[in-house]
DNA sequence: ATTCAATTGTAAGGGTACCTGATTAATATT
DNA sequence: AATATTAATCAGGTACCCTTACAATTGAAT
């Protein structure tokens, strides 16, 4: 039976890692273009990682894999064509549905900043490093778990693979 | 000099973590009101922690705290007002100021939304607690440094003992 | 006491990330 | 051929943030 406190000091040190890792993101990135400082893990970010790992999606798969809306999917998408970093096309196969390809300047964007290890971690020894991804590791399964439970149709399920896949694809 | 590796995996594991998290909180509050589901460290919810811990901050100091803009500020601020959750009032000191105060169901949504622990914590045992929390104080630690190095007039300074206090006192 | 500058807050407008609802076009089913 | 399903779009909305004015108040300098 775990320590409450020792719970709630975790809870807590979370939450100030988020806050904290936010303001040192705009600080950081203050005098860099603000159109750039977008999170590669929501929205068009989301999208363009999507993509780096398998191109050529259709707008739909797009949305299920990423848990978005078919809505959000095509917002985000429009702004990246507008971006010159992923382009539409209308499949052949069957004309209701639109490919999105990544640009050459999308990948190189999407591989760039996805890849890069955040100074924050760069604190921690190899024994810290290697405590941290077992306990993320034990957390990310009971999210899962959490999802799958409340999930009953199972909407989620490819999502999950995928996401597992993937990120251990983009870094590894 | 620590594992390459091991650092991408961590740094793959934490993006993982947000995105599942992202997900799962969906998922679970999915029947519940969707205005309920503010994050409590954003926005609105930011402004009623720092509420909870000294109340009756000018609007000023809350986004000094908070870090956010006078006009950030006040858009919550106005909302919160409208869901009773807060009050405004002139200060009679300096008329340029507003004062703003919880209500009682403003205390009493901050105090309960901000002390849960999240379920994932519950799956670690003490021993991965104590090395979780130690990780990410090193981590913290080394974001604030970096807020520190980029903020050359120190505006954050103030900002940073209000969070370390803070999420203290919220969770202990 | 008057003027001027700094401070607090507001108004207006913009951008990003999402969502719901209604509608169109293409394909699949009956 | 008629109907149902699917992929995508349009319209409109919320929350979170910012920038660029601008008004009111106060305090300091003349």
């Amino acid at each position: 039976m775990p320590n409450l406190l020792k719970q709630k000091t975790a809870a807590g040190k979370l939450i100030e890692f988020g806050m904290v890792r936010h303001i040192a993101d705009n600080a950081t990135h203050k005098d860099s273009d603000k159109n750039e400082r977008r999170s590669m893990f929501q929205g068009q970010g989301k999208i363009l990682l999507a993509l780096s790992q398998s191109d050529g999606l259709s707008q739909k798969e797009l949305a299920t894999r990423l848990d978005l809306t078919a809505q959000s999917t095509a917002e985000f998408v429009n702004k990246l064509v507008k971006k010159q970093l992923v382009t539409k096309e209308k499949s052949t196969k069957d004309r209701r549905m639109t490919i999105i390809r990544l640009t050459d300047l999308g990948r190189q964007t999407a591989t760039t900043e996805a890849s890069e290890v955040p100074d924050f971690l760069k604190v921690l020894n190899d024994e810290e490093l290697d405590q941290f991804n077992n306990i993320l590791t034990k957390i990310n399964t009971q999210l899962y778990e959490e999802i799958d439970n409340s999930d009953k149709q199972n909407l989620f399920s490819k999502s999950k693979q995928i996401i597992k896949d993937g990120i251990r694809d983009w870094f590894l």
